[in-house]
DNA sequence: AATGAATGAGAATTCATTCAT
DNA sequence: CATGAATGAATTCTCATTCAT
């Protein structure tokens, strides 16, 4: 919603990714226009770039942002439950649980960051490539440990995790807060389906 | 001055329809323009309109004629093995060695037609959402009657479909002809984290 | 309307004429496109130059032809009262009569040839322009008779005389077939104020 | 690059405005394109953008102006002449010398106003057409208060009325500054002409 | 004659970006 | 830091016209 004038400070800026995040989730990054962006929030276009380099690097900030905060926020809700750094269950459900958590509350974000890939000059595409590659390499270290362990069984933990990565993610897609299900109800889902799709017979 | 170079007939309308699908594909529906197009195919622009109605209309066109041949080539499928029809695991694998083979062969339209989606007016978007609602009711309806015949256990089918369909058109986004596992290894692994994933224990 | 199909040999012709006078008088000879054209009458857009030899040459042909029609007409129609030469009242009343007559019945093909002239190059401007004059002379001719005779009396005859044709073919812009004047009532009423506005006193 | 040349500021808006009517007069509202009008203005296309909402909304604007500026010209010069507000006759000597003069020094407005009706679209036509309505009730008032008191004397005001203003307005067509008839001419002359065709007899 | 597919130019409009004020 | 006006390139789409079939 636009600011009636003159929204001026750190907070434009905000109001800029949060809008900007919207459009993009709406439309799409290039169906998204300056001009409605700086429309939404209430300032003239010619503003925007006071606050943005250009509409490549504001999409490169967002999802850079996104990835970081991604890549933050598992280190820390790894290293809390460190006693079970040895357990692959205990780590994947984990992870499951914090996969879900975190997207749910951030649909937005994350259909931005992994729908507007192609959307990036190659530089910037690799960059933000790299870091999508450090998230999936943790879930395939659980899976590769629980293999290792024999408490795991598939014959190759880089596809499996894969799998389990679109899965996971593909709750955005379908996912309505008003929905039949909430995050615990869905969390507990498909907690159970990757553990018993991993699960080593016997 | 009339036509001198380029394609002829009813030929142009396929390489239209090819190269399109693959522009749309590459950058994306907003991102490609028809100038880019028309040069691919080696037209003028303007003929490109003999072909088509609009570009909109040809994206539609694109998504339609895919889950077309989705829903065409599944009912095929499973009438071929009707004697499975009451066996949920058995349906379940032919379900999912279809999807697997038939998305792998086309990557491309799977991606359009599912990443697209937003780039649908209105009408449009109504119409190949329900064509895509009919595809998912076959695999939500194989594992409800699963969980009746106590094969299958999970707490919600239609969540537990969506996750098994994120996972499969999945494959579509790394998957690569000349890359570690071939479609009999993913079909084989993904078969064996499905059934699993959906097993009743004991 | 659309003819069903291969419509052919003359009447052809026709019916391009008088959807293209249609067209032309409805939306101006700019605003029409050939393929309108074309789909009115029934054909594909490539077939009308069968018939015709470009837009413009089409325009001219129906701007000539309808003066043309209206120079002879009006030749027969003074021909037919020759023994009133003499008598520029009785002139006058002839001519308005004549005049309104003819352009309420071709209200389309008035239109088209005193307002598209602009649309017309160079040399075709200047055929129909001349062509026009030679019909103003007539009426010129006879109010410089009149005034020559002492029964009309006005400063300038050929200024008067524009503002009587204004003033008669500005019926084509408001008359309608169901309105409340027929085409005697506004005969009568214009042949009443024309010759009362010429009119010398006494 | 940013602004190196061409127009500034508020100015901008007038120069459109006013080459913008000389090439709808000159070639028509089709025939002009936005890009020879951003030429004559010396600006770039999109530029034009900044002052126009589009360009039938361009035409729009003209021709409301005109109207308006019609409007509340006849409307002083009407006040002006508050005595003669009785008198038909002086009334309508009035009406005759304040059209001639205001169509006169604005012909091309006029041309524009009366002749590209049909380039406007439904909404924007009705609200013009109802303006014009506006205008040709004062004429129309005149004659019938005229022929209520006895000194004018025609069978139907309003077209005796629309006859009038087609002559008068005729005059756009014709006048020439450096022509035989200047203002003062061709007022004295359709004055006379006006009055005569209106007068009752006696 | 009619068709269908082509051309190449041109239409209106939108875009990201710049910059003096 | 915001504005408004500018740029120049790009967008989709339409146009009159041509011509092999």
């Amino acid at each position: 919603m636009a600011r009636t004038a003159g929204s001026h400070g750190p907070t434009t800026f905000e109001a800029i990714r949060q809008e900007g995040l919207r459009l993009i989730y709406e439309h799409g990054y290039e169906a998204m226009s300056l001009r409605q962006l700086a429309a939404e929030v209430g300032i003239q276009v010619g503003s925007l770039y006071n606050h943005i380099r250009n509409k490549q690097d504001f999409l490169f900030e967002l999802m850079r942002a996104h990835h970081d905060g991604l890549l933050g926020a598992w280190e820390e809700a790894s290293r809390a439950a460190e006693r079970d750094a040895e357990d692959p269950v205990a780590r994947m459900k984990a992870f499951v649980a914090f996969h879900i958590a975190y997207h749910i509350d951030r649909r937005r974000d994350v259909y931005v960051a992994n729908f507007e890939l192609r959307s990036l000059e190659p530089g910037n595409y690799a960059a933000i490539v790299e870091m999508r590659r450090r998230y999936e390499r943790e879930v395939i270290g659980i899976v590769e440990r629980g293999v290792a362990r024999g408490v795991f069984a598939v014959s190759d933990p880089q596809a499996a995790s894969y799998g389990i990565l679109a899965m996971l993610t593909g709750v955005c897609t379908w996912f309505h807060p008003e929905g039949r299900l909430g995050t615990a109800e869905i969390t507990e889902l498909y907690t159970g389906m990757v553990l018993k799709s991993l699960a080593a017979p016997g």
